[in-house]
DNA sequence: ACCTTTAATCGTAATATTGCAATATAATAA
DNA sequence: TTATTATATTGCAATATTACGATTAAAGGT
């Protein structure tokens, strides 16, 4: 095993876990902040700021990557990376409505 | 390796990362819509509303419990469990920090 | 006491993730 | 053309995760 069965799941419910999984691990957040925090894009000075080896942060940025959260331009030999601030929108609008469901009232019976 | 090296990430970062993982799976997901949904908490009809194996839905709300995001009253036989509204509520501001980061100003270069 | 029900735990197989050294690739500089 | 610089890819070892059958534990019912 050690796959999950993502067919017997919503599309949302995938769509959610998809989003999260990309957040769960400490480097890709710590990537995320620093591409927020300066507000021009950065490259490589990720693997300076973080304390990974440039193959793991390539890595990470990847996974970023693949799921829509970041972007990059190629500006000579480096790369600049930033946030897609219309997927990162989007992904928050669905992240939101999950965190959100407390809201409709719901009582506690623990 | 295999193996996350937490200690080089701020407290914030590793918080949000273990969140997240936490979310990071479908079925755990799924858990929490329907613990939600059904107003009162439900037990082990969780094994049958999600198509998972007894123990491995047993092994998810571990780990929802691990995080303090759910937590179980025995009654009888059965295992009553439910969103810990007071956690919840804390997990969702330290998240919602993180999403609302694009708020701060910043401009994107690519 | 004995069975039934419900859920946790154990053990294990299959797969995924993390991290890095080594190497490859691509663009510029000399 | 030959370095140099920056990033991606490959290959691999260590560890983690997912899933489930088998078993155990705990509570009730008969």
């Amino acid at each position: 095993m050690g796959l999950t069965k993502t067919e017997i799941f919503t599309l949302e419910q995938n769509q959610i876990s998809s989003i999260a999984k990309v957040f769960g691990h400490p480097a890709r957040v710590a990537i995320l902040q620093h591409l927020f925090k300066i507000d021009s894009c950065i490259c490589g000075d990720l693997v300076d700021e973080i304390g990974l080896a440039q193959p793991t942060i390539s890595q990470h940025l990847k996974e970023l990557k693949k799921i829509g959260l970041i972007k990059g331009n190629i500006t000579g030999t480096s790369i600049c990376y930033c946030i897609d601030k219309e997927n990162w929108t989007t992904m928050k609008t669905t992240l939101t409505a999950f965190l959100d469901q407390d809201l409709e009232d719901s009582n506690n019976c623990c």
